[in-house]
DNA sequence: CTGAAAGCGCTAACAT
DNA sequence: ATGTTAGCGCTTTCAG
């Protein structure tokens, strides 16, 4: 049986309440009453219970993080961040998949098992903007992504319509003008796919390039083989195009390879730009130009928003929407000029 | 203030065990008390204190799975398995990074943080043989990997060198004979390097091919890029080889993409073969002909048999080394004739 | 500066 | 079939 409190107490022949004040650092301890406290302490090897100081502070120095997979690298990635983040900030990170479904995701919201935590960064996918009021719940929230807005919880996500403007531009100003894009979800608005579409139609329109609705590529799913699938498609369709904007990189990689194995040159006969900056889009051939969401922010301002949450309790500010910086991460699938 | 036991057990006006007994589904409780308590139970939305439960029990209904990156595909995967098989035995999945690094590792072993679950699956990289003492710790603990063999504690892994004697054999029974691998660590006798290694030897011995030293290409880093640049190395050393064998996934994506910019055809003049499995295998061009090593059977029997330790306490039968079942996915970078 | 004692919410042994 | 009660190990008033 490990070492209690009281163990180390009679040990060194003083109260629990010293003992207690030795480990939590309080002042008011003689250095002499201290030392032979530690002593004890060392002695029997003692350390402190987490559940019972949970119990008694109503903190467990635990959040969780529910994403759709952790094996998406979209996912993995902020995973790491998130728990980085938390660790710096003296906590442990306890992670949940909802596989994107929405079911799962609403249940988790009400699981007993958040009750480990002090509080949940949430990701979902399968929600839509109609169950934002399931995301009023009684512990500190913090939500990602794109899926809900307007919700009457703290939200950090990115700046999608913007970014993919840019994105967009970016191709333009290096001098391509048929932008064939590749993601695209038939009727979104919101959602990352809806958004990004937005920005790609805004760049166009204030560019003067009319929007040509044969270079769009439409898939449900963002995976590497759909980028492929679809490029086949657009390729097939006998449509031309000098440059190609994918919703993720996961597309742009799958797109990319097509081209090539088609024997198009990236970045000569078609440039092609990403959306993540995926840490292996530095190493591919030709390496990813890609726009990077700030996804390292948005995981450690996530955590710093509901670490204040977590802190303030309830009678707290209004919750806010955050938005990260973006930037475009020039490589050669697509350089600059 | 969220609803306790108590003012449940007031409302339904019984006493506060039999409420216990109806959220524990015990028996003796009359349909009549279990109705009455329930709609107690939902009118209050009380949910029992898990903390409070934890306390009391001695479990907390977690485990903690430490790996070196989630942001690494194949610990994402990993991850995702292990995350996976837990919730499916009702326990949540608390994650850790130790980057590798062999102090990190070393420490997590005795934090405090794994107070907070009941056992841990342990998947070091840093640490080494001599290491092992550091792995007789008083909570339930299963080891995975191939850095510690023969520590006092539960071990999952695969079989390294069988598995990569088996996809030697495989581009052998092919027609290659001039195989080539990628991923060698000089001097590493066990790890996966080593053990990988050991198998490509065996393979080649029993099938009467002399090593060639001019064939190994040598990485500390498994990535793709690292791949990618052993290959062009191999390449300008002027080695002619008609086969690869890449000591992991990444490496054989980056080494094929540098054959196929080399002009090389995969699988025609080189085939290529991996070892791990990942998910994106399926979906390169070409698909990756590769070693499924049982990840998803190594999650879940190390899940098992956490929770066979957690459930026995002390007083237990002896550790065991588990293995697990190995097979080559024939896809098209290596057709099997 | 230190000690005594009251719980945090729950489970389980023991009573009825 | 249901009620009473003693803790799990800790923090934290409140006294001294």
């Amino acid at each position: 049986m490990a070492a209690t409190l009281r163990d180390v107490a009679q040990m060194a022949e003083v109260s629990i309440k010293t003992v207690s004040n030795v480990i939590n650092d309080h002042p008011h301890v003689r250095p002499e009453t201290r030392a032979r406290v530690q002593s004890a302490i060392d002695a029997l090897g003692y350390r402190p219970n987490l559940t019972a100081r949970s119990l008694r502070s109503g903190r467990t120095g635990a959040i969780a993080l529910a994403v759709p997979e952790v094996s998406l690298s979209y996912f993995a990635e902020l995973a790491d961040a998130v728990i980085t983040a938390a660790e710096k900030a003296g906590l442990v990170t306890l992670v949940e998949q909802t596989g994107g479904d929405r079911q799962r995701e609403l249940a988790l919201l009400t699981s007993p098992r958040l009750q480990m935590t002090d509080g949940l960064i949430f990701s979902p996918l399968g929600m839509d903007n109609d169950d934002r009021a399931h995301l009023e719940v009684d512990y500190p929230l913090v939500l990602l992504g794109e899926r809900v807005f307007g919700a009457r919880c703290d939200h950090v996500t990115m700046r999608n319509t913007e970014a993919a403007k840019a994105a967009t531009e970016y191709l333009i100003a290096s001098g391509r003008r048929r932008i064939a894009v590749v993601g695209h979800h038939e009727g979104e608005e919101i959602g990352s796919a809806g958004l990004r579409m937005k920005g790609y139609l805004q760049a166009l329109e204030e560019a003067g390039i009319p929007f040509d609705r044969r270079l769009v590529g439409t898939t449900g799913l963002w995976h590497r083989w759909n980028g492929a699938m679809v490029m086949r498609e657009l390729l097939a369709s006998g449509a031309t195009f000098d440059a190609v904007f994918a919703f993720n990189d996961n597309l742009a990689l799958g797109a990319m390879r097509v081209l090539q194995e088609a024997g198009l040159r990236v970045p000569q006969d078609v440039a092609v730009i990403g959306f993540d900056n995926l840490e292996e889009t530095a190493y591919t051939i030709p390496s990813l130009t890609t726009v990077d969401p700030g996804r390292e922010w948005i995981a450690s301002t996530a955590v710093e928003t509901l670490v204040k949450r977590i802190a303030e309790g309830a009678g707290a500010p209004e919750p806010e929407l955050t938005l990260a910086q973006f930037r475009i991460v020039e490589r050669e699938s697509a350089p600059r000029r």
